[in-house]
RNA sequence: CGGGGUGUAGCGCAGCCCGGUUAGCGCACCUGGUUUGGGACCAGGGGGUCGCAGGUUCGAAUCCUGCCACCCCGACCA
């Protein structure tokens, strides 16, 4: 039992962290605040990376790279984007490194100094938009539709695994536009996609909104963002969808001739998710016997386990296993067959629960005596008995069960735990029985949401993307254009 | 950066208060055998600068001083 986890209910954050280290997603490195993702973690996250990159190309976009270094320069010329960013950014001074004289091994060389410093990109706004001054001269050369895969570094004071590393990988978007409306369009239709995946490919609901100007981007106009609930009632911010006006093509001076013959600043959108979305899949879904990952991203989505005494044996079942599996991966479904001689087979059930994997066959002398082999699904840890022919049927059927399912628990769970309130007294009731989402009236002031902050931990997840019934703000009466979204925050 | 805590085998820990031969336990690892339908058992084995530096002492994982690292709680954040 050397791998049993803490249960959620016993010490949740616990249950994170060893589940993570456990089921081999990630582990620390030695560099503080940074993670190794470990292969199984590395597979979910390039399954996470060609379903959305698939997505953006059929919404229009291409990929490029732009440097990890910027110019601190640059990073001066948006003055909300410094304010937002400066305090945690690693900045480069030296190129060159030489022998310690005092034998001390490796020291910085003092006259390989930089002129000017680099900054390890934050995010990538300043430099794309310093590129896309020279890419954009006319509206004929927009749009432009760019997106890149990179790692970004942001120094965080306190990280975890996944949920908020120093280095984390993303993909940022960065369009251009020659009107406002085509460029909020972008940032809704983005939102779009992420909804799209999050919800159908990570079997997680989410909701829409914007952010309150506190929250908002720094250099963005308006910030819209997914919200999604985790297992212990905190809310995740699982992307966001920037609308950046024309501040950037002011700051970088990016101006396009119209149509019209006029000279304007283009309009630009950035937009972004992160390895972040690894934590909200772990947490989102999984229980106390480990990973429960919806099978659209599971690298590994059905596992054969041989049940044998001897060599004999194993070869007769790997015979009818080869079938089976030929049969399966024709319908593109990935299996593993795990023949070790290494580990009993309970050893082997219980690790791939850890690891999440959503159906489980197990074959033994018994099953090819009477022509049968058995199931067992990781959601519902429900077993059942199946005849060959229609195991092989009835798989594909089971898998798509198994995503819809799990995406039900977890609106059923959200569901639960969203509430709507009208008093600041049960607010705060609310809030410390039970966590989760909780709609309620505000006055739309920075003041009152500081307030609520300082006073609940709670903050403004995101205003809905149409407002419901105007009401008077739980705090001070004052008049509210409709209900927000509060939680507390990851 | 403020408050608290911890550094002992790959991982998790005991030993420290009250100094005393060879630093111990569980898991993991290696070898052999018996096992194999829900995390097997027996026997044997390997692995340690006790965070670093200095000091006290006949003798330091243990006491003292300094330093370093990490974790938790705050402030900050995708």
């Amino acid at each position: 039992m050397g791998k049993a986890l803490p249960s959620r209910a016993e010490d949740y954050s616990l249950w994170y962290n060893e589940l993570v280290r456990k089921a081999d997603l990630a582990e620390h490195s030695s560099v503080r605040g940074c993670m190794v993702i470990k292969p199984y973690g590395f597979s979910i996250w390039e399954k996470m990376q060609a379903q959305l990159d698939k997505m953006f190309k059929d919404t229009g976009h291409t990929n490029a790279y732009f440097p990890l270094f910027i110019p601190k320069s640059y990073l001066s010329k948006e003055a909300d984007h410094v304010e937002g960013f400066a305090k945690e950014c690693a900045v480069v001074t030296h190129y060159r490194l030489k022998n310690d004289p005092g034998g001390g091994g490796v020291v910085v060389d003092d006259d390989a100094k930089l002129e000017e410093e680099l900054i390890v990109r934050p995010t990538s706004e300043t430099v794309i938009w310093n590129s896309y001054k020279n890419w954009i001269q006319s509206y004929r050369d927009l749009p432009l539709l760019i997106n890149q895969w990179a790692n970004v570094v942001r120094w965080e004071m306190r990280t975890r695994l996944f949920l908020r590393t120093a280095e984390f990988l993303w993909q940022e978007g960065h369009t251009a536009h020659a009107t406002k409306q085509e460029a909020i369009d972008e940032t809704k239709q983005m939102l779009q996609v992420y909804t799209d995946f999050v919800q159908n490919y990570m079997a997680l609901p989410v909701i829409q909104g914007v952010k309150t100007e506190s929250e908002r981007f720094a250099g963005a106009e308006d910030t819209y963002c997914i919200e999604a609930l985790m297992q212990d009632g905190k809310a995740l911010q699982a992307g966001t969808s920037h609308f950046l006006g024309q501040n950037f093509a002011k700051a970088f001076d990016v101006k396009f001739a119209t149509k019209e013959g006029g000279l304007d600043h283009v309009w630009g959108t950035s937009w972004g998710v992160s390895t972040r979305l690894m934590g909200a899949l772990i947490m989102a879904h999984s229980d106390d016997d480990g990973l429960v990952l919806p099978p659209f991203l599971a690298p590994i989505q059905v596992v054969i386990v041989p049940i044998f005494k001897n060599d004999e044996q194993l070869s007769q079942i790997q015979e009818k296993v080869d079938t089976i599996k030929t049969q399966l991966q024709a319908q593109n479904i990935s299996v593993k067959f795990d023949h070790r001689d290494t580990h009993k087979p309970g050893w082997k059930f219980a690790e791939y629960e850890l690891k999440g994997v959503p159906l489980r066959i197990a074959i033994g002398p018994k099953d090819l005596e009477n022509g049968t082999l058995e199931i067992a699904r990781r959601d519902t840890k429900e077993k059942k008995i199946y005849s060959f022919e229609e195991a092989i049927d009835q798989i594909p059927g089971l898998l798509d069960e198994i995503q819809k399912n799990i995406y039900q628990k977890a609106e059923t769970f959200r569901a639960e735990n969203t509430s709507e309130v009208d008093g600041y007294e049960e607010f705060k009731q609310v809030l410390d029985d039970k966590g989760g989402f909780i709609w309620a009236h505000w006055d739309g002031s920075a003041a009152t949401e500081e307030k609520i902050k300082e006073e609940t931990k709670a903050t403004i997840r995101c205003m809905p993307l149409e407002f419901g019934e105007p009401g008077q703000c739980m705090v001070t009466g004052n008049p509210s254009k409709g209900r927000v979204l509060f939680a507390k925050a990851y």
